[in-house]
RNA sequence: GCCCGGAUGGUGGAAUGGUAGACACGAGGGACUUAAAAUCCCUUGGCCAUUGCGGCCGUGCGGGUUCAAGUCCCGCUUCGGGCACCA
């Protein structure tokens, strides 16, 4: 009989699996395929903590249950290799990122093993690969290369366009575009070269444009919306000011319909879909024109309520809208300059501070369309330039922006809803009867009446009557931006572009991947010119500059499921057998940080691809799981103050404390290891003690998982300890896997005791007896819940099953290999190397994945009898057992004249017994 | 401010509207042992009763629906996440 040996267990099946290429997928069109992903990591310099792992268990177990279950499941691994941590590094120590990378992957790697994950490493990709990035450069030059037609909603090449022009010109044209353009074919004709090159850049999916940009002078880049929070930066929190700047842009607000409508295919939380759905901020309206007053000028407004028509009392214009200054007259021209200058100095950051309300009078008139009375126009920076038309019709009766406006500059506030109290606040529901519209005794344009509509029908009639008098179109608006995609950094991947006559060109697919060139320092030059102006040589062979800009972090990470199919085409990102065998990830885990970067850009990026025939499916995540953080849990002693003496929790209260941080991996159980704790810091050497029945109890917290904290756990010390098996099996024990919960190390030993009580059974050898019933109801029974708790991804529940299962089994002294057989497969999702271990022991020469999931049989299942809970008005008070094939009818006649029954009856009338078959009995009395 | 998600013993958590607290940790008691570890057995939501039977309360708070509510509905409290001048 020999002990547990789970060191000896796991490193040889860990090499065994190697050896034979046990997780070498390829594409094998006999076999259903299932795609299981995870969310690929930057590998940082602290490596691993126990809360990493937790998402990967979860795929592991997923899908090694499906390989069992007879699918061909590709489950890969790589890199995310680009990114700030690595080049700020190289900053710092003149190191080039690409080896410190390089150091971090192995040290991944090797702590990603430990935990015995059936990872085909064979299609591992990184995204700072040459190989990797070739097909990352060749889709932008791919975007370059298209735009996107509104009428059949899919990207065309960009020739099409042309031929469109040279023909129509604008006329008839519905594409996406950053501004909408007005010419004829033969103006077309006529413009130069350059002239055409820069009206395409209107159109193209990737495209160059003058933008307002998050710039962060501390990283000296430009930062995506997403990497923004509160004004500064993610990485590294530096302060982040609005610049105006020429970037090459993504234009995924093209793809904004397609991916809202997509929502709706994939299996997503609702919370996940609600956040996509917010980001991507549709909003139907309408726009209506205003004319100005004395002027032949007008423009136009964007609104979802239209039904307020009657209630605008001013208009508003943004700061940067070309027609502030085109309206403003002579005598308030220097007030409205000085309100631009203004503004223009504030930072988003300080915007966001002091949010005072602003504005300024423009001195101008609009015209009511409908009343045709004159309203003034202010300008004012609560109005977005990049949002609508950057200008708006004030009801500051409805709208609570406005209504604070008003308010500051004694505008008149005008409710157009019966009822509406807007003495205090504006009445921004969109409830209620209209009224106003028109005002009593006064008649609008084309006879207009709302009065006495709802909201809702009143939005309909307004947005009909505007359409059909040509006041204005109905509209849809999205807030999703178009994605800023160039980084004056080093570390990511050069973009395939030069420069010609200040014009951007493609470089040949012939000359794809542009290699990152090296150079010296991997800060900006001295004219701030970002890294790559360091280069040596950086030209095409012509001589022709190259782009010095790099790509964003989401660039590598938007197609990388694509790839894993194909690792290795050279002619290609994916061959066509590939990824129509695979299509799409099945199964996709990961963290919700993503739900608005890489889980938009992405599905936009497959979405191109898939109107170039490239990606077969629409959508390409499938279902997805977020899985919770793990938090950290901390420990704390408490000195004394002034002494070197720590007391313990229960007696701390009793003296003067100051709480310290205390390393977690020298507590155990909350109980302070006292050597430890004198060896961990030299000030503590002579510490001393006031225990509390002998032990020094630590206090705890839940904070984030941090060296600072001095709460990191590293999984590769639970492997050391308990064994990977172990490791996996806790995690997954904590809780349902979408919840953040504290890694708290209490707790393992009972998952750790479960396997040692595994082991011990099968050690003590198994007899090939036949199975008595109870023996085969603990098992199916077995089978059926872990089968179905695998299936909705509650593996916290599958533990327990096999805990109860055992616990059961041992109590009927069961050593039967009929029984221990199947769950020795039940058990290798979760926990793989004793499995593997004991199916061999067993006498199995293959791995314990060539075997089939066991099925459940119900036959196993089948109770004689049932336990009947019998409850009086509600309240359970005994129960009793009878046989289960008994009717409703007898079950009430046994239990109405059971002697306990009586107790309970106490004179009361009987009003109604209620038997529920197979489930319970409640007698309602009187 | 708006939109989501949660709140169950000392702890992690379980529970298709049908015996709340499965499973596990921790704690207490016992067996084995010279002793310890390991292992095994019992108890373990609170309060009252404890000589036995037992009784009352209990899933953040207040209402409601129902024979029956942790679960469904309405209104709060609170914690977490997302968005935040998006017209």
């Amino acid at each position: 009989m020999a002990d547990y040996n789970f060191k000896d267990i796991e490193t040889r099946w860990k090499q065994y699996w190697v050896d034979n290429k046990v997780y070498r997928v390829d594409v094998d069109e006999k076999r259903p395929k299932f795609y299981v992903l995870d969310m690929f990591p930057y590998p940082s310099g602290a490596g691993l903590h126990v809360g990493h792992p937790l998402g990967y268990i979860a795929s592991d177990i997923f899908a090694r249950y499906k390989r069992l279950k007879g699918f061909n499941v590709l489950h890969p691994m790589g890199y995310d290799a680009y990114g700030l941590p690595a080049e700020q590094y190289a900053i710092q120590t003149g190191q080039h990122p690409a080896i410190t990378t390089e150091k971090n992957i192995n040290r991944y790697r090797e702590q990603l093993d430990k935990i015995g994950f059936c990872f085909d490493w064979s299609r591992e990709v990184r995204t700072c690969d040459p190989k990797y990035y070739k097909w990352t450069q060749w889709a932008f030059k791919k975007m370059f290369e298209h735009y996107y037609d509104n009428n059949i909603q899919r990207a065309q090449p960009i020739s099409k366009l042309i031929e469109h022009f040279e023909v129509k010109g604008t006329q008839e044209l519905n594409v996406a575009c950053s501004e909408e353009l007005s010419f004829t074919s033969s103006e077309w004709k006529n413009k130069s070269d350059k002239e055409k090159q820069e009206t395409l850049m209107n159109y193209r999916i990737a495209y160059l444009g003058k933008t307002m940009v998050n710039w962060c002078p501390k990283l000296g880049t430009v930062l995506a919306n997403d990497e923004v929070v509160d004004g500064l930066s993610v990485r590294g929190g530096y302060p982040v000011e609005q610049k105006m700047m020429q970037q090459w842009c993504l234009r995924v607000s093209a793809y904004a319909q397609r991916l809202l409508d997509g929502l709706e295919t994939v299996d997503w939380t609702d919370s996940l879909k609600d956040t996509q759905r917010n980001w991507i901020g549709r909003s139907e309206g309408t726009e209506v024109e205003f004319k100005i007053k004395d002027s032949n000028e007008q423009f136009t407004i964007f609104t979802t309520r239209v039904d307020t028509l009657f209630g605008v009392t001013f208009m508003v214009l943004a700061p940067e809208s070309e027609y502030t200054l085109k309206v403003t007259t002579s005598d308030q021209r220097k007030a409205v300059e000085e309100y631009l200058e203004r503004t223009k100095k504030r930072t988003e950051r300080e915007r966001i501070a002091d949010r005072k309300v602003t504005g300024v009078f423009t001195g101008a008139y609009a015209v009511n369309p409908l009343t045709g009375d004159e309203i003034p126009i202010w300008v004012s920076d609560y109005v977005l330039a990049g949002y609508g038309t950057g200008a708006i019709m004030a009801v500051p009766a409805h709208d609570s922006r406005d209504y604070a406006f008003a308010k500051t500059f004694g505008l008149e506030i005008r409710p157009v809803i019966e009822g509406a109290d807007v003495s205090e606040q504006s009445y921004d529901a969109k409830e209620g009867i209209v009224c106003n519209s028109p005002m009593a005794g006064k008649s609008a344009f084309g006879g207009l009446v709302l009065n006495g509509l709802t909201v809702k029908e009143s939005i309909a009639t307004a947005k009909a009557f505007v359409k059909e008098h040509g006041l204005g179109r109905v509209k849809v608006n999205y807030r999703l931006r178009d994605a800023i995609f160039s980084r004056q950094r080093y570390w990511g991947e050069p973009f395939p572009v030069y420069y010609k006559d200040g014009m951007p060109q493609m470089l040949d697919d012939a000359k794809l991947p542009l290699l990152l060139p090296e150079i010296d320092q991997y800060k900006p030059t001295e004219s701030g010119e970002p890294p790559l102006g360091r280069a040596q040589n950086w030209t095409t062979e012509d001589g022709f500059p190259l782009e010095l800009c790099t790509m964003p972090g989401f660039a590598g990470s938007s197609a990388y499921y694509l790839r894993y199919m194909d690792p290795d085409n050279m002619d290609a990102i994916v061959s066509k057998r590939a990824n129509e065998y695979w299509k799409n990830v099945d199964l996709y885990v990961g963290g919700t940080e993503h739900a608005t970067g890489h889980l938009i850009y992405s599905r936009f990026w497959n979405k191109f691809l898939k109107d170039l025939g490239i990606s077969s499916t629409e959508e390409p995540f499938q279902k997805l799981i977020n899985q919770g953080m793990i938090q950290g849990r901390s420990n704390f002693v408490y000195r004394i103050k002034e002494t070197n003496t720590f007391v313990s929790l229960g007696l701390k209260d009793k003296y003067d404390v100051t709480p310290i941080h205390v390393d977690v991996n020298i507590v155990s159980n909350d109980i302070l290891n006292l050597e430890a704790f004198k060896a961990w810091r030299p000030e503590f050497n002579t510490a001393e003690f006031i225990l509390e029945d002998g032990k020094y109890v630590c206090g705890w917290a839940v904070e984030k998982m941090s060296k600072s904290m001095y709460n990191v756990v590293n999984p590769d010390m639970i492997v050391d300890k308990y064994g990977a098996d172990t490791l996996r099996m806790y995690e997954m024990f904590l809780g349902p896997i979408e919840l953040s919960k504290p890694w708290d190390t209490n707790g393992i030993d009972g998952v750790h005791r479960f396997l040692q009580k595994l082991w011990r059974t099968y050690d003590a050898g198994l007899t090939d007896e036949a199975a008595t019933p109870a023996e085969l109801k603990s098992l199916h029974s077995a089978i059926k819940k872990i089968s179905a708790d695998v299936e909705r991804f509650s593996f916290n529940t599958c533990i327990s099953q096999f805990m109860i299962l055992l616990n059961e089994l041992s109590a009927l002294k069961c050593q039967k290999r009929a029984i221990f057989e199947p769950v020795i497969v039940l058990l290798t999702p979760f926990a793989p190397h004793i499995a593997e271990e004991m199916w061999h022991g067993l006498g199995y020469k293959t791995t314990v994945l060539d075997a089939k999931w066991p099925e459940y049989n119900d036959q196993y299942l089948v109770d004689t009898s049932v336990k009947y809970p019998v409850s009086f008005n509600g309240k359970t008070r005994f129960t009793v057992e009878l046989p289960a094939d008994m009717t409703p009818a007898e079950v009430e006649k046994v239990v109405m004249s059971s002697e306990q029954t009586a107790k309970y009856l106490d004179g009361k009338t009987v009003k109604k017994v209620i038997v529920v078959p197979k489930k319970i009995v409640n007698v309602v009395l009187g």
